[in-house]
DNA sequence: TGTAATTCCGACAGAAACGGTCGTATACTG
DNA sequence: CAGTATACGACCGTTTCTGTCGGAATTACA
């Protein structure tokens, strides 16, 4: 759990791919997902998805294809998120506006939103341009994984 | 996405009843699921897994039922999640050992495993014992929601 | 000893989400 | 007009999630 979506790690790669290639006035979905080895149309749906958001410009026809619609700086990976995945956040519970419908005792959701407010944080502190040049900041995170399993 | 499964949410909801009745010796999974309107066999199952991790402790027969197996306080939102949800983190990717199979390329999930290590870090600097008094610390997060949905 | 309460556990079913494909329409280039 | 692309909706198979059912083992208590 808590994991992205393929279809969000892709629309990931893809940008940083086009952040990658700024000499490129365009690069036409089948380009990156070749690149990548990811399927095609599916990716295309996914660039579709984020120029609709306005985080792409597209551009049909010959030579056509996409190109960032702002600087690799300015695009976080949060608004990629949630321009594929759409609004997630943490509990089941925060829909809409409303709280959770059947319990009058959620309380938990009130300590869990700063959590979620902690990873939007850190997500839109991440720009495209940190995924192109792979060696941001941070240290690491060699032993970032005591994912050791207690089950399953 | 990137929400807890219900399950999760139902796990860590149980979990703060037991911690705000620490006067029971024991409370059943039918007690809990009452309190809070969950189906019970469902949450019954949540609560034998959290005992397998060892979170729980469990005594059956007649005035049995669950018991925190430590002090709220020692018993992090991580544990709990990573307990019935499983080793999640944030990259499609991150699979067991091996890296993405498919791309040569995924060099996005340098960046991301901070993502997940500052996620991992928040969970676990939460306890039960924070989801009990639920005034904890933390600035409230009024405006925690700029989720105002792209799209979706 | 018997009965009720309760955990334990596996199997299964319905529903939703995810990942991916297909077909077609539309737009642009030359 | 022909070719290259995006745009978009429908569809499908698989997996995951949520929840239910049925039965077995355990314990308390009368």
């Amino acid at each position: 759990m808590l994991k992205l979506t393929k279809k969000a790690d892709y629309g990931l790669m893809a940008l940083k791919y086009l952040a990658e290639h700024p000499e490129m006035p365009a690069l036409s979905a089948k380009d990156v997902a070749d690149a990548y080895g990811i399927p095609a149309q599916l990716l295309a749906k996914i660039l579709q998805q984020l120029t609709k958001s306005g985080l792409l410009r597209s551009h049909a026809g010959m030579n056509g294809g996409y190109a960032l619609a702002r600087d690799a700086r300015e695009i976080s990976a949060f608004e990629v998120i949630l321009s594929i995945d759409g609004p997630f956040f943490i509990t089941s519970c925060t829909k809409g506006k409303t709280g959770c419908e059947l319990t009058p005792s959620c309380t938990i959701k009130e300590p869990l939103a700063r959590v979620n407010e902690t990873i939007a944080g850190v997500l839109k502190s991440i720009s495209i341009q940190d995924l192109a040049e792979h060696e941001s900041p941070a240290p690491r995170a060699k032993e970032s994984q005591q994912l050791v399993s207690l089950n399953r």
